[in-house]
RNA sequence: GCGGGUGUGGCGAAAUUGGUAGACGCACUGGCCUUAGGAGCCAGCGCCUUACGGCAUGUGGGUUCGAGUCCCUUCACCCGCACCA
């Protein structure tokens, strides 16, 4: 008999449309609810590709499974319509996009239905259909009229190419999402919707949902909230004052410098005429500069000095004050306080100017004792260029390998100090100074003088010139040995805290971001980093020149596209420059048909040749319509509620509605949306949830990501690489059943991995096998079989825990196992035969029907037959076989009853002949024994 | 640079969460059946070794009777973010 896939999978196809199989009642709140959706897919013109299908037979085996499990499941699908091929297509033929969107939705939904999908098609909705983006406009009203959509004059990412502003997440790496055209930064008048408003709650909400860790994590970085202060700045000889935004408020004593954007509002009033040509060339320079560029150039700092000082608040002490594109204008307050000590890029930035560099954080190293000496030191570490190496002073059990030390006399410098102790200590006196080293504070005790000692200790790296060595001038206690060694033999033989941490200095000189106790810095002296923080700002609170203040990395989401294929924004503009919403009753405001729909090249909205359209009468006042549309997310981050009730057309969806089914219980799309559609739209339902329209904050209780399939080539499917399989061929050829099963087989859902064509035959051999066996006449009987008795017990359990946790590939894997053993057997238990065909249904529905009816005699659908149920005591076995490990090597294996006591164990594992060889002479120190399981014998 | 992730046979991958590493599938090899097999069925299949046995989960170390699994080190690749003060 042979498997006609395509034949079975037409007939239950048709027969699922017809008898209305997954249409949902949504007002049937009898059963719980599952709540199971897909991202639903852009309908492009090259219809689906087997990444699709993926995402979606997870979903869909889910959303079987739990129907059969008693839930009253909603598994929709919809069309995200609204984009630019469908506008590319009507700029070059001048027809309207709808009707192109609309075939291409068609394509989808044929080919959707022919992967037998158990979609509610009475619940689609698309997001270019009036119908839908009347709710989309009046969901943006709203937000327009609590003052979250706003039109503000703002530096946008603005494409040529592509005629449009783009909104943050658009951007990747300087160029546009969609065909990577060139964006720069451009001022212009802009509809934004202030999402930063939600930082904090979109922070919070994360706590709440099982979503993947790397996407939550993606949306903490992109939100990116930090907590430090403000600090205002006099600015000497003039009454204006500025403000700075800093996470280190204690590192205020070391600030040497302060930065300001070079488009600070500031920058031209306290520029000095002496500075006034350099300052305004830097400013030029900076404006020309695209994303990119700016982006590019990173390696070296660039600025120039405006001539101004700031005066630093907690000690009047007057710093200069530069511009310098290091500080953006966007964040904080576009201006710095620059401590060169303790920020690198500040290092960088005093390094190359020659800016004072003030420690006022050292590292702690060592442990802190009672009664400690204090004292000044130095370490210096002399470096032969030549030869790679280090010189070390080794004084074996008296402290082991370390770097040349001294302690500071009376009037002596650091410096002075270093060079003395070197000469001293080795004779070396051609050498050259390079770098003085971030104080270290340092505990430690000392043998020879019994006595505890806590030390501010100096680094220094200098270079050995020449090899010239005079007499070493030592005293009696100084005996050691004089080692040139290498770098290894540093990280692994000096041990001493502080002499090791003085050589990390040395490698990587720069700035000391880390904790440590404070110094220079009056009433934080002694203090760690946190506690000098609290107390800096609550000095500044006191003393009325700063805050705490909370900073988050999001930017406002710009809003608005000069493109026509989107929701027209419902705003129109009177001539004295006000604005207004339209009234309910207008919406939705439709999209007018136009002759062309270019866009212009200044950058107006093709909308405005609407004139008809644009020019109207509101309030008897002459008025012109918003003629930016909105961007594609704005569709997609409200879409799921809208499933739920898709017809009403008094409110986005019934209230009762909304409180039974949300939120989505599973999501399931791709990991590319992780800052874009799924920040947007958790955006969107917190914001209906605090105006009482949603139930809940969070949209998408449970999240998981399909990983991509490649081509064969482990390489990207795409056209020009050759490797693209389409799914239409693949049904052809095998039957979506196929395809299913070998999709979901590949490996792990969120795994990426290629396609093997091999693979998908080996799918289709196992559904094949499937067939034959349950449709050979003998097969099923009225009968018990013990043989199988187990296994399909067990296959029962795993395949039931694989679909809850989205394990597909084992559970396929354990079916197989299944139906290999039935192989053996010459009947199944009619009973086994259902509960297996139940099991196998929700990835291969048509085939399971199919069976269902043709073999098991069933009238009905398998949709809604009761999941099979195991039982755990059918899975115990009276014996078990026993792993015999001696040292932790397997040397035997034995048939073992279940209750054996671990004494009985014990003495059949010493009964073993390749165990007793390897035992044979030894002492046995100890035996391990887990029962059910293994005896391991420990000898000596 | 920062954050997240992944490294297991020729390949896709499993591994009850510390207890027989490589289930299942692909490829490969052999057998049966056949006029035939690119169908089907059965069996074998990590590496080295004739065997006994040894070696194996990116590298190196550690904890343990026992480590793919836990800890430290290091390398490679993938994905985000990137002068965010």
């Amino acid at each position: 008999m042979m498997y006609e896939a395509n034949k079975i999978e037409k007939k239950w196809q048709k027969y699922w449309d017809e008898h209305e199989t997954f249409k949902t009642d949504v007002w049937d709140f009898s059963k719980p609810k599952f709540y199971c959706l897909d991202m639903f897919p852009y309908p492009s013109g090259q219809g689906l590709h087997v990444g699709h299908p993926e995402g979606y037979t997870a979903t869909d085996i889910v959303s079987r499974y739990k129907r059969m499990r008693g839930f009253n499941v909603l598994h929709p699908m919809g069309w995200d319509a609204f984009g630019l091929p469908a506008e590319q297509y009507a700029i070059n033929t001048g027809n309207h996009p709808a009707g192109f969107t609309e075939n291409n939705i068609q394509t989808f939904k044929r080919q959707l239905k022919m992967l037998g999908f158990s979609y509610d098609w009475s619940k689609e909705v698309s997001t270019a259909d009036p119908k839908f983006y009347k709710w989309t406009q009046w969901i943006f009203k709203q937000l327009y009229e609590d003052g979250y959509a706003k039109c503000v004059d703002m530096p946008v990412n603005w494409c040529e190419e592509l005629g449009t502003v783009l909104a943050n997440d658009e951007v990747i790496d300087g160029k546009s999402e969609r065909g990577g055209y060139p964006v720069i930064r451009k001022n212009m008048r802009q509809w934004v919707l202030t999402i930063p408003k939600y930082a904090e709650k979109l922070l919070e909400g994360l706590e709440k949902i099982d979503w993947p860790e790397s996407t939550k994590e993606m949306q903490k970085n992109w939100i990116g909230k930090s907590v430090g202060a403000h600090v205002d700045f006099k600015i000497a000889g003039t009454d204006l004052t500025f403000t700075v935004f800093t996470t280190r408020p204690d590192t205020l004593f070391g600030a040497t410098y302060c930065v300001m954007a070079p488009e600070h509002e500031y920058v031209d009033r306290i520029t000095t005429d002496e500075q006034k040509e350099q300052v305004n060339a830097y400013k030029l320079e900076c404006a020309k500069k695209s994303d990119l560029e700016r982006t590019e150039l990173n390696k070296e700092k660039t600025g120039v000095f405006t001539g101004a000082y700031a005066i630093n608040p907690v000690n009047g002490k007057e710093i200069p004050i530069w511009i310098s594109d290091y500080v953006l204008a966007g964040y904080g307050t576009g201006a710095i306080m620059a401590v060169p000590a303790h920020d690198t890029r500040d290092y960088e930035f005093a390094k190359k100017f020659d800016i004072p560099i003030i420690q006022v954080l050292e590292e702690v190293t060592g442990t802190p004792h009672e009664g400690e000496t204090k004292k000044n030191s130095i370490v210096a570490i002399l470096y032969d260029e030549e030869n790679d190496k280090y010189l070390t002073v080794h004084w074996h059990e008296m402290g082991g390998r370390l770097f040349i030390g001294g302690t500071m006399k009376e009037g002596e410098t650091p410096l002075d100090c270093a060079t003395r102790e070197i000469k001293e200590e080795t004779g070396y006196k051609d050498i050259e100074f390079v770098h003085e080293l971030p104080k270290i504070n340092h505990h430690y005790y000392a043998y020879n003088k019994d006595k505890y000692f806590n030390i501010e200790s100096t680094g220094f790296l200098f270079k050995l010139v020449s090899n010239v060595q005079e007499e070493q001038n030592l005293d009696d206690d100084e005996k050691f040995d004089l080692e040139w060694v290498d770098k290894d033999t540093i990280m692994a033989e000096v041990n001493d805290g502080l002499h090791k941490k003085t050589f990390e200095y040395a490698l990587a000189p720069g700035a000391m971001e880390g904790d440590g106790i404070h110094i220079h810095s009056e009433f934080l002296d002694g203090l760690g980093k946190q506690e000098a923080i609290d107390q800096m700002i609550a000095w500044l609170e006191e003393h009325h020149v700063g805050k705490k203040q909370i900073n988050y990395h999001l930017r406002d989401w710009i809003f608005a596209r000069q493109r026509y294929w989107g929701e027209p924004i419902p705003i129109v503009h009177f001539e004295d420059g006000s604005m207004k919403a339209i009234d309910d009753s207008e919406l939705p405001l439709v999209l007018p048909e136009l002759e062309d729909y270019r866009p212009s090249k200044n950058g107006d909205s093709p909308l405005e040749k609407a004139t008809d359209w644009v020019h109207v009468t509101v309030d008897g006042k002459k008025a012109k319509r918003e003629t930016s549309t909105m961007p594609g997310s704005a569709g997609s981050s409200w879409y799921f509620l809208r499933y739920i009730d898709p017809n009403n057309d008094h409110e986005i969806a019934d209230k009762k509605l909304l409180e039974h089914w949300l939120p989505v219980d599973l999501y399931v799309g791709g990991p590319e949306h992780a800052v874009g559609h799924l920040l947007y739209s958790r955006f969107w339902n917190h914001y209906l949830y605090d105006k009482g329209i949603v139930p809940v904050e969070e949209p998408f209780q449970t999240l998981r990501h399909q990983g991509m399939i490649l081509g064969s080539n482990g390489e990207k499917m795409s056209k020009s690489r050759g490797n693209v399989i389409n799914p239409d061929d693949i049904v052809k050829e095998y039957g979506a059943d196929t395809l299913r099963v070998y999709e979901m087989f590949m490996g792990p859902l969120e795994a990426s991995k290629p396609w093997d064509t091999k693979g998908v035959e080996g799918a289709r051999r196992f559904l094949d096998r499937v067939y034959r066996y349950f449709m050979e006449e003998h097969r099923i009987r009225e009968e018990e079989n013990k043989n199988v008795e187990k296994i399909y017990h067990a296959t029962v359990k795993k395949v039931t825990n694989d679909y809850e946790t989205l394990n597909f590939n084992t559970a396929i894997s354990q079916m197989m196992i299944f139906v290999n053993a039935l192989y053996k057997e010459e009947f199944i238990p009619k009973e086994y035969a259902e509960g297996f065909i139940k099991l196998l249904s929700p990835v291969a529905p048509h085939i399971a029907e199919e069976i269902w009816h043709e073999a098991l005699g069933h009238e009905n659908t398998i949709t809604y037959e009761a999941w099979p149920t195991y039982e755990e005591s059918k899975l115990v076995e009276d014996t078990y076989t026993m792993v015999v490990q001696v040292n932790g090597k397997v040397r035997g294996k034995i048939e073992v009853n279940t209750n054996a006591s671990k004494e009985e164990m014990e003495t059949l594992a010493k009964e073993i002949e390749n165990v007793k060889k390897n035992i044979e002479g030894k002492e046995i120190v100890k035996v391990i024994t887990i029962p059910a399981k293994l005896v391991n014998i420990v000898v000596k």
